[in-house]
This record gives structure tokens, C-alpha cells and sequence, in this order.
DNA sequence: GTAAATACGAGTAAAAAAGTCGTATTTATT
DNA sequence: AATAAATACGACTTTTTTACTCGTATTTAC
């Protein structure tokens, strides 16, 4: 449990790698999957959800790939792991709350507060932590 | 992503339960799974694992039952989440360092980085906040 | 025109989580 | 002593989520 995703994480090894990569222009998905061990198409898909997100930009064509064009200090972790995979909240309640339980949950209130910190805690962090 | 399971859920509606049920003594596993509509055998599962844990009293027999034994003040969610789901760790390499990742690996720091920001978040948080 | 890249919906496979079953043990009550 | 109601727990099944793959379309440098 507390888990990121697969999606997530591949998603930060590619930041990271881009970012050191800044000099040569672009980086293809072929290029990070083989270097990482990481299945292309799945991270052919984060890298394209990144690129509708406006984080990087992608180029198509031969010789294409992507670039990264935002300003990784600028973005929290919290807003970068919602982007990706929706709202954080340690309970399905959290967010949706047609919960079965007539009214009868007993800790909804305090679970609340704690994913006020989780999140506060991810909304002080940003992404230029993570890939510098 | 980042969510708590069901069993921590229902070990902390239990424990709830208990501590606003002091003065009656003994609280079945029936009784708390009736009350907030949780399956009762998984339930018993858990209460018996907090029972393991010398977090509760277990009572055998008819008109048996369960118990807080423990000073909810002094226990931090990270041990509480630790005793019920092992480690806590936004990916499994935080703690079993057999990926398949050659070494190539680029964000395994970092991400040690969060995580210990996020163990260190729930070891100062106690049961005794989510129960009170 | 071809090849190498991105784009993306749909489907499959694997893993994790959630829940169930069966049976044993304990013990208060009758 | 028998019964019933509770805990104890290993093994199993089901469900859900995550991870991954496939097929096909589009773009564009050469």
C-alpha cells in the first residue's frame, strides 16, 4: 500500500533522463525504454500523456521524440501525480463518495486530515527534486 | 495510487469503535461488522492480527470479544501501517533491492528522498489522532 | 515511397487486494 | 456433558487494479 504506479515512476526516470539530456535535443521512447529496461509502448503512452499535459513537447517524424519544455521547479509532485493518475486520496471515499456505508463511517473525518497532509506534503515538493 | 487498504481501514474503524466502547467492555467482531456493514471474517482476520500485535485483548468463549489494550497516544501510524502491511515504501525497491534495473536506475535516490519525508509524516502522526 | 518515429483505442495478462470457506479451539451457559 | 457463540487461522476463490501488448493510424525526414 502508499504506493506510486509503474506509470508514475517511469514517467520520473524519463524526466530525469531528458533533463540530463537537455543538450542533445531529442529523446525518443526506443532510446529511454532500452537504457531503463522499460517496456516502450507503456512508456510510449506516459511520454504522450506528458506531452497533452504540456510537460514535455513531442516531435514526430524519423529522427523525432521529445523535449522537455516546462519548468520542473514549478510543478508539484501532487499536481504531477494527479495529472498522471488522478486524485490522491488514501481511501476511495476520499473523492467519489457514494460509499455503501449509510453514514455509519466512523473515521472519515480524521482520514480526511491526514490526506491533507499527504498532500500538502507532495504540493511542497516539486518535480525539480526529484530529477536534479 | 498511494492508498490505504481495506484491512487498515477496517483495523481503524474497529479500534474507533473500541475506544468510544470503553465502559462496555468486550466488543465482538460481529457486532462491529453488523454496526458499519464490513465483511465479518475479514475483519475478524485483522482484530486478530492487532491482537497479536498486544494492540487489543482477545477474549475467547461466548460472549467473548475484543478489547484495546494499547495507549493509542503512543503508537505512530507508520508502525501501526508497518505491523499490518509490512514496510511502507513508494516502490518495491525501497526495500527488497532486487530489481531487475541493471543499476541503471536513475531516480532511486530521490525517490528515497520522498519516502523518507513520507515515513517520517505518519511516524508523527498517532492511532490516537485518527481515533479520537 | 519507405522507414522510423509518435498517437491512441482496445484488448490481454499478471499481480495484488478483497473476500470466502472449512475446520479447530475456547468457554459460558444449560 | 452437550450446546452454542465466540475467537483462530490456513487455504482457497473472486474481484479489482495494475501492467503490459496489439493493431492500426499518422507524421515526416530521407
Amino acid at each position: 500500500m502508499l504506493k506510486i504506479t509503474r506509470k508514475v515512476e517511469y514517467a520520473l526516470i524519463a524526466l530525469r533522463h531528458m533533463q540530463s539530456n537537455k543538450e542533445n535535443g531529442l529523446t525518443s521512447a526506443k532510446e529511454i525504454a532500452s537504457h531503463y529496461g522499460i517496456p516502450q509502448q507503456l512508456l510510449a503512452k506516459t511520454l504522450q500523456q506528458m506531452a497533452r499535459d504540456d510537460i514535455i513537447e513531442a516531435v514526430q517524424g524519423p529522427a523525432g521524440g521529445y523535449r522537455l519544455i516546462a519548468n520542473l521547479d514549478l510543478i508539484s509532485l501532487k499536481d504531477f501525480f494527479e495529472q498522471l493518475e488522478g486524485p490522491m486520496g488514501l481511501m476511495d471515499c476520499s473523492f467519489d463518495s457514494d460509499c455503501i456505508q449509510i453514514g455509519a463511517c466512523n473515521i472519515r473525518v480524521p482520514i480526511q486530515r491526514i490526506n491533507n497532509n499527504m498532500r500538502n506534503m507532495f504540493s511542497q515538493m516539486t518535480l525539480q527534486e526529484v530529477t536534479q
